[in-house]
DNA sequence: AGCACGCCGACT
DNA sequence: GTCGGCGTGCTC
């Protein structure tokens, strides 16, 4: 080629062009504007998603804002503006309250534009993938298909085709494409019996069960006057924003309330957003729902394809589906005719995302439904303290459900003071006489213990070496199944030492208690009991949780041993005996919403016990037996500790009183850390005349994670609106410092734990 | 976050 | 003499 290419010279007059911002997937808090010829086919709009060149790359971006060139402010100058590849929607992916809420969102957070975009949209849309729904289809049984099944003419061999006929025939209206996984049939098979003609795949949509004259399918369930006043209360406001807070002890029968005014929202053609915690959402859950209703439901969460998490969210958007139920993430899926949100256990840490970009699900969604100008509700057995101080400042309308609905058996609670008592294997005589009485009565028995594995620490005992990870500073847990060593922080495992690597003697000895020791030790005491272990080791397979929960209420298990995810969703109706192994650790933690924590556990844990002919016991094991929050739970109930652990916020000036920001830096070397925080400090110390207090910087709890030292920086104050400022005034000469490219850093508003 | 440019150590 | 280590800087 001959050299002297000339570069491409732009007509940059404002007729032919106009200015879009968009917003970027880098960590950036700022958008980047682009050229886009006035004459391209499609009108760019704020919400689409555009490709374009980005450094050296091309990214996948989304319009932000749409400027006409001749009235623009930029501090750009326009020769260095390249031109847009291509717009990839011809409208906008999003709604207009979702545009909105994204706004609130970055004002609220600030957090990268790009960022937010990355939790609003599903991965498929991200990557670029067309928003096009697919056609869902059904596969019926052919007349073919059912004489040849009658006459033998199948195959002996043929077993799974035989299972797949016989299915068919039980569900005379066929069985839609994205189900036939759940009936174990293979999809060779299926196109094995296709081919033959004996079965036929037919394309249809959801709209079809959404126009049946009964909506709602009847239900004999009868509700008491609290819950009927709920559902009065609650369906005054479905034309308009309002949130509830629905305070409900655990069997009041908070979902039948959800599902009656599920039913006047879909009455009124309109869809219903449901959230459930992680662990909730199993397949019952949709299956309680798609038995009530006859219309389309449909869910979202982590543990779906991106196709099938992009099939669901385009139902959502075009108003095909009438109930959306979901994690977290859910929250955002777009609603053509918006009804009403509903947080169930609201109180639950896993609405509150942890990684990347940090945002409260709760808070968010209460923003949304602002938005959206409908009720939001947010039900829970044991309430954040946010969500109560919230009623207390008028925000939220709070309604009790205080009686159980079906007549449940009211438990019976008793804190078991370990001090100076002999301990066999981290449990107390007193409970292992309580087990073996609950054994004798035919009762199960349900142990929490919240630390997984053998032994938290395995030591020699002759000198006295621990084997501690690395990267984090912490201890190794002994895992004695596959006798390795795994440091639960940065979760790097190794073999287990037998001989001491210091002294090389072989006495390496496991000290202290883990869910697999403990079900040893069980087994050990109660040879005749059958036991099991539930925690995140024996739950790996995907259906293992759902196998686990039938054996248990069918009776097959005696003695269940188990950490928090245990406490989550479900109702053991023979369980009358529910123990927490050891209450010290959430007694006597750093973080000062550890009380909270605790007593949402144990209002939690008891609603899995118990029922009108089996009275329930729930007993805890403990070395600081007089614990004020303990004396609360039991004597008056979870409300009465809310109270006065509000108060003691008050105190404090402690969120929800006051409230809290927090800058976290981490890098491989510690110094970077320091200096960083260091240089935000000082220039937080401009606005002194803010009333926002600066603490720290501190080192963060656990220092050193997967090798990076963490340090971090709180901001408090008791005005949300300085704090904004503050953190408006500042973030752009932080982003800019020098020593912030040397660590990762992120601003983290409302921030919760630690890590 | 990527990605490239750039200036110092161990290898064919 | 080169390959490549990751520090620094930029992205419309």
């Amino acid at each position: 080629m001959v050299a002297g290419i000339e570069a491409p010279q732009l007509p940059l007059s404002s007729e032919n062009y106009c200015i879009v911002k968009v917003a970027v997937p880098v960590p950036l808090r700022r958008v980047f504007d682009y050229l886009l010829p006035e004459n391209y086919p499609i009108t760019p709009q704020p919400g689409m998603r555009v490709q374009i060149p980005f450094g050296r790359t091309t990214k996948i971006g989304i319009i932000d804002e749409v400027e006409s060139l001749d009235h623009s402010d930029l501090d750009t100058q326009l020769e260095k503006l390249k031109p847009i590849t291509q717009i990839l929607d011809d409208s906008p992916l999003i709604t207009e309250s979702l545009i909105s809420l994204y706004r609130w969102m970055g004002q609220y957070y600030h957090a990268p534009f790009g960022e937010i975009w990355q939790t609003l949209l599903p991965t498929a849309l991200l990557k670029g993938k067309p928003a096009k729904l697919s056609r869902s289809s059904r596969w019926t049984i052919t007349d073919i298909g059912r004489e040849s099944l009658e006459s033998g003419k199948l195959a002996k061999s043929a077993v799974k085709q035989k299972l797949i006929l016989e299915q068919l025939i039980k569900n005379p209206t066929g069985i839609a494409h994205d189900k036939i996984k759940d009936f174990d049939i293979p999809y060779s098979s299926l196109k094995n019996l296709a081919g033959k003609k004996w079965v036929s795949r037919d394309y249809i949509t959801d709209n079809d069960k959404n126009i049946a004259s009964q909506v709602n399918l009847p239900s004999d369930i009868q509700l008491n006057d609290e819950q009927l006043s709920a559902i009065e209360t609650v369906s005054q406001h479905l034309d308009r924003y309002t949130a509830f807070l629905l305070f409900g002890v655990t069997a009041s029968g908070k979902t039948e309330v959800y599902l009656r005014l599920i039913q006047q929202v879909i009455e009124q053609q309109r869809q219903a957003l449901v959230l459930v915690p992680e662990i909730g959402l199993t397949p019952q859950t949709l299956r309680r729902f798609e038995q009530r209703f006859n219309v389309s439901v449909v869910t979202l969460h982590s543990g779906m394809s991106e196709q099938q998490r992009l099939q669901s969210w385009l139902k959502a958007k075009n108003g095909e589906a009438k109930i959306i139920i979901g994690t977290r993430s859910a929250l955002f899926a777009p609603l053509k005719n918006p009804g009403i949100i509903i947080i169930d256990e609201e109180h639950d840490l896993s609405f509150r995302q942890q990684q990347g970009f940090r945002y409260s699900a709760r808070d968010v969604a209460m923003v949304r439904a602002n938005l959206e100008k409908i009720p939001v509700l947010l039900g829970s057995a044991s309430p954040s303290l946010e969500s109560l101080s919230n009623v207390s400042k008028g925000k939220i309308k709070q309604i009790e459900l205080t009686q159980k609905a079906q007549n449940t058996a009211s438990l019976k609670y008793r804190v078991i003071d370990l001090k100076n008592q002999p301990m066999n294997q981290g449990l107390s005589a007193d409970l292992i006489k309580s087990i073996k009485q609950h054994l004798q009565q035919k009762g199960q028995v349900l142990l929490f213990l919240n630390r997984r594995g053998y032994a938290p620490v395995l030591l020699c005992h002759q000198c006295g070496w621990s084997s501690s990870c690395q990267r984090c500073d912490t201890h190794y847990t002994y895992h004695h199944q596959n006798d390795y060593l795994q440091c639960h922080h940065c979760g790097s495992s190794r073999k287990a030492p037998h001989q001491c690597p210091q002294c090389q003697c072989d006495q390496m000895v496991p000290v202290g208690l883990g869910t697999e020791r403990l079900t040893e030790s069980i087994k050990h005491l109660f040879p005749d009991a059958k036991t099991a272990r539930i925690d995140r080791d024996t739950t790996r397979r995907k259906s293992a949780m759902q196998d686990f929960v039938s054996s248990v209420k069918a009776g097959e298990i005696d003695i269940l041993v188990g950490t928090q995810m245990l406490a989550k969703g479900h109702h053991f109706p023979d369980v009358t005996l529910v123990a927490l192994i050891d209450m010290d650790g959430a007694l006597y933690s750093a973080d000062f919403r550890a009380p909270e924590y605790a007593a949402q556990l144990i209002t939690q844990v008891s609603g899995r016990a118990g029922r009108a002919d089996k009275p329930g016991e729930v007993l805890i094991q403990t070395h600081h037996a007089e614990h004020s929050m303990l004396h609360q739970i039991i004597h008056s109930g979870y409300g009465e500790f809310a109270n006065s652990a509000l108060n003691e916020r008050v105190e404090a000036e402690l969120p929800p009183h006051t409230f809290l920001a927090m800058f976290q830096a981490e890098s491989p070397q510690m110094a970077h850390v320091k200096y960083f925080l260091a240089d935000v400090k000082q220039i937080l110390d401009r606005y002194s005349n803010l009333k926002v207090e600066l603490l720290g910087p501190a080192p963060a709890v656990y220092v050193k994670k997967a090798g990076k030292f963490r340090y971090q920086l709180f901001l408090q104050t008791s005005s949300r609106n300085q704090l904004h400022q503050l953190l408006e005034l500042t973030l752009g000469d932080i982003e800019k410092l020098k020593s912030a490219s040397r660590v990762r850093w992120r601003v983290e508003i409302d921030p919760v734990g630690d890590s």
